[in-house]
RNA sequence: UCCUCGGUAGCUCAAUUGGCAGAGCGUCCGGCUGUUAACCGGUUGGUUGCAGGUUCGAGUCCUGCCCGAGGAGCCA
């Protein structure tokens, strides 16, 4: 039997072997735990290229090492089969999108068996079938019912590429591209349904019940994006309210302006007679933006004054009213209340347009500067500053004040004593003051909103170079050593905030909100950065949404006797960019099933995302109920046989899906659980996201680099298991990483060695029998190896897992050459290995089995167990450090105890070397590690 | 700019949670072999991104910075 390693042979027997025996068929088994295993649906573009091996590959060997483990595994494969590119081939090849899917599918699923993966083929969903999208269809029907499906009319974001729009969470980056063609997208009115994700949000954020890993939960959260503060309500000069959300209701005393969107409802009832043009004009230039690709990033703020002043509820104060186009629409409210002080955004915009800047919260440092200019004081203030302790440099004769805010107390009369009639100074920071020589009450002023008006003239009536300032802090802002002072986003304590000033930062918000609930001006408010779902499609591959417009009794459902909604299969694919739904009459004009009046079918077609959403509960039982009517009290799947597998145990993806898919289908989910078909919050427990196989070039494969890696070729070349296992040891699972051609040999090598050791005689005559050690020995790498194998499984960790293997197989390599071959403790190592290699390199292993015990699978034998005692090392090296440093080692027993090790260690003449002349001071003792003795 | 995750030998990665910095590939040397993309043994390899700190002891913990990847981008 000394045969040579044929996995050509191999391969395809043991997959019609298996295929045969119905190794792989899932049923449900009441008397077993059952373990639902998933990995990402695959969408049917025609080729299975090795970026599906990678993740595919290690989740078949984590799903059959779980079925050793006793589990009743379930490990489900179908397609995402709607979606563009068949439609975009009808149009080109003009070759039906049906006809097209089905064809790659079938190539697809070839590829795919070629795996030896233990695929439930048995219960394959395909999402373009009509008895899958009669259910999807069904889904929308009850959602529209539960009043989380609506239509509406507004700007949103729409393909030029795909000729349709896309859900907020499809445009990606900068550019705002397709996250599927990468064109920009463009804003568009078009009618369109959504579905009411935003009333999840908060449940959305919740991920106690699932074990995620950290990166998805947080792009997750950001994507919802809640943020907590007031909303407050500003009035109009003509009494109109106008609402602000604001995350620092601390900070209202600062408000110095008001911006609107330029979309805002108010602006045209607001904006005064001088502004109008001025501000249509702006209006329009907004709104010419949005349909502009946004190439550029305009980080220059614009905006307009348009004649009107709101009110401020907390003083009173009348501010000026602006539009700009850095306040959104569709956040908070429209509108913001303007705090330069305290906003970057608003910083910018009040210094560039000249509105007053008050600070209104401390400074997070207790930091203050005074700038004296040359020729502003009198003489002896410098030797006044030292006597009074406080720093200062001095250069070109002027002086650089640095101090802390008690300092600066002291410094303000000392220096209202010294200064020249004709000049002023000023304290900035922890401290605000405006220092003039006057002998009146008002000789140093604070910084207020009133204020800023009256020391702006009396610096301009002394000082010239002043005169084209439009602010305290624009003046100010010109002096280079105060920049770093005029602004921060810190809590901190307030100030020049009347009655609130001097509340400390950590309250504040909370203070400042309760006091605005009791005015009845305010009120604490959330805000989410997160839309609703987007799912209409103007396109023909998908599922059509089931629902009817009706002139007389306007959006009436289909009935769900009358699912699916087929797609006509005589659509005529044209290049116009429009739906060929659209253009077929059969299917768009229809009778109302109210009134049975002339009524026009929707032509939109649902976001594949829909499919997608809820496929892991189609696997337990696909198309169920085919060819059957159905009603709105059914439930998609077979509830006894959703009962026994879900929900699913273990998940794994990519992470690209964070904040589409695997945000779609928690919602799904808890929409599910509201309807009452499950009784479960999430979806999916466990997800593990495997990062990307990289071409051979370190970039992402993709046919134009033409660095795309076949599997067919290296499975014809080194079998699928080679190819298996290179995967897994190539590097850690959810890092991926490049395609290495060279790496694979050396997996290749391992194989043929691991068969030689399995297979093959020893080459040496045993000539005594083994020493009790080298049987110890031997069976301490068994059982390390079953533990390392096992834990790393069980980690993902499969790279580690393949060199323990490999590791575990050199030692045997050598161990055959020794008295230990062909004892019990041999046969035991060798079958240990052969059940380790199981679940990753599942044919060589089922074959090397087979030779050693006829019979049942291999696949079909339990995991094995380590036993602790005889893993555990009985001699250990025991490290002997001087100072941290390695003098000398020891080969003990395993169990040495404190005081023989140091012992030992004292007595070892490098150790004496080192100590020489030095006390003792300390002997540290590492159990099982090492010692270490301080001494100087 | 903010958030998250990384940075260890030429390359790809380990290092049992604070205790000897190691493997595979590659390199080089040797052996074996009538040599198919073969096999065996040995060799070479390090400022653990940088700078501090804690500690008897730091790749591992803390602080700051540099570089890379991903995400968010005027989100009030």
């Amino acid at each position: 039997m000394a045969d040579k390693y044929d996995p050509q042979e191999i391969e395809p027997r043991w997959q019609k072997q298996w295929e045969a025996d119905g190794l792989y068929i899932a049923r449900e088994d009441p008397d077993k735990p059952k373990w639902y295993f998933l990995t990402m649906l695959p969408y049917t573009s025609g080729d299975v290229h090795v970026g599906h091996w990678y993740p595919m590959t290690p989740s078949d060997a984590a799903a059959r090492y779980k079925r050793m483990r006793g589990y009743n595994v379930f490990f489900p494969i179908g397609f995402d089969a709607f979606g563009l590119p068949a439609e975009n081939a009808a149009i080109k090849r003009d070759i039906h999108p049906y006809i097209w899917t089905m064809s790659n599918i079938e190539n697809m699923r070839r590829q795919i068996r070629s795996m030896g993966a233990m695929w439930a083929w048995d219960h394959e969903a395909i999402t373009c079938l009509p008895e899958y999208y009669k259910w999807t269809q069904w889904f929308f029907l009850k959602f529209y019912e539960m009043g989380l499906a609506y239509w509406d009319t507004a700007l949103v974001d729409f393909c030029p590429h795909c000729d349709t729009v896309l859900a907020r969470e499809q445009v990606w980056g900068e550019d705002r591209h397709c996250e599927r063609c990468k064109t920009p997208v463009i804003k568009k009115n078009v009618p369109h349904w959504k579905f009411r994700i935003t009333k999840y949000a908060d449940e959305l954020l919740d991920f106690s019940q699932i074990d995620w890993p950290q990166p998805v939960r947080v792009m997750q959260t950001n994507w919802i994006g809640r943020s907590e503060g007031a909303e407050v309500v500003f009035t109009s000069e003509d009494g109109d309210d106008i609402p602000v959300f604001t995350t620092r209701p601390d900070t209202l005393w600062g408000a110095t302006f008001m911006v609107l969107s330029p979309e805002h409802p108010l602006v045209a009832k607001l904006t005064s007679e001088e502004c109008r043009e001025a501000v249509e004009a702006y209006q329009a230039q907004a709104a010419r933006l949005d349909e502009i690709a946004r190439t550029a990033v305009d980080k220059e703020k614009t905006g307009v004054f348009i004649g009107g002043c709101a009110i401020n509820p907390v003083n009173g104060e009348r501010i000026p009213i602006w539009i700009a186009d850095y306040v959104l629409m569709t956040y908070g409210t429209g509108a913001i209340m303007a705090v330069p002080g305290h906003d970057k955004r608003d910083f910018e915009f009040a210094l560039k347009f000249g509105l007053p800047i008050i600070p209104v919260i401390a400074p997070p440092q207790d930091v203050a500067k005074s700038f004296v200019k040359a020729g502003t004081m009198r003489e002896g203030f410098a030797a006044a500053l030292a006597e009074a302790g406080i720093p200062f440099e001095e250069r070109d004769g002027a002086l650089y004040v640095t101090m802390s805010g008690d300092l600066a107390d002291r410094y303000i009369p000392l220096a209202q004593a010294y200064i020249r009639p004709d000049s002023w100074t000023e304290v900035v920071g922890a401290r605000w003051a405006f220092i003039f020589e006057d002998a009146f009450e008002d000789a140093v002023l604070p910084l207020g909103v009133r204020d800023d008006e009256v020391i702006l003239a009396r610096c301009q009536a002394l000082e010239s170079a002043v005169g084209d300032k439009h602010t305290v802090m624009e003046m100010l802002y010109g002096q280079e050593f105060y920049r770093d002072l005029l602004y921060h986003d810190a809590y901190g304590t307030m100030i020049h905030s009347k009655e609130f000033s001097s509340t400390p930062g950590d309250v504040a918000v909370q203070k400042v909100t309760e006091w605005l609930e009791q005015q009845g001006t305010g009120k604490f408010a959330v805000n989410y950065r997160l839309r609703d779902w987007l799912i209409s499609r103007q396109r023909y591959w998908g599922a059509p949404i089931p629902m009817i417009h009706c002139p007389e009794c306007g959006i009436v459902s289909v009935p769900y006797e009358d699912l699916p909604v087929l797609l006509p299969e005589d659509a005529e694919f044209l290049p116009t960019g429009e739906s060929p739904l659209k253009l077929h009459e059969g299917f768009r004009y229809v009778r109302c099933p109210q009134c049975g009046g002339d009524a026009e079918r929707e032509t939109d077609t649902m976001d594949t995302f829909m499919c997608s959403s809820w496929y892991h509960y189609a696997y337990v039982s696909p198309y169920w109920k085919a060819g059957e009517k159905i009603g709105p009290d059914d439930t998609p799947w077979d509830p006894d046989a959703g009962r026994y597998w879900l929900p699913v145990d273990q998940y794994t993806g990519g992470i690209e899906h964070a904040t589409m898919h695997l945000l779609y289908t928690r919602f799904f989910t808890k929409v599910l659980r509201d309807m009452g078909l499950v009784d479960f919050d999430e979806p999916m427990e466990r997800l593990f996201n495997q990062g990307m196989i990289l071409g051979e070039d370190g970039e992402k494969m993709s046919k134009s680099r033409g660095n795309v890696i076949a599997p067919d070729d290296w499975v014809s070349r080194y079998g699928a298991d080679a190819v298996r296992a290179y995967l897994m040891f190539i590097g850690p699972w959810e890092e991926g990483g490049p395609w290495n051609p060279q790496g694979i040999e050396g997996v290749r090598r391992f194989l043929h060695r691991v068969w030689s050791v399995v297979v093959e005689e020893s080459a040496s005559q045993r000539i005594g029998e083994p020493a009790e050690k080298e049987i110890a020995d031997l069976r301490r790498q068994t059982h390390q190896t079953i533990k390392k194998v096992t834990e790393d499984i069980e980690a993902f960790k499969f790279n580690t897992m393949i060199a323990a293997l490999m590791g575990f197989d050199n030692y045997l390599m050598k161990a055959r050459e020794t008295e230990v071959f062909g004892t019990e403790a041999w046969d035991e190592a060798v079958d240990n290995l052969v059940l380790l290699m199981a679940p990753s390199m599942p044919h060589i292993a089922e074959e090397m089995w087979q030779r050693r015990h006829p019979g049942p699978s291999v696949h079909l034998q339990s995991w094995p167990k380590w036993d602790a005692e005889l893993a555990k090392e009985e001699i250990i090296t025991l490290v002997v450090q001087v100072n941290g440093k390695v003098r000398d080692r020891f080969q003990v027993a395993a169990g040495i105890d404190e005081a023989a090790a140091k012992e030992l260690a004292l007595a070892s003449p490098r150790v004496q070397k080192h100590i020489a002349g030095k006390t003792v001071r300390k002997v540290i003792f590492a159990a099982g590690k090492l010692v270490n003795v301080v001494a100087n």
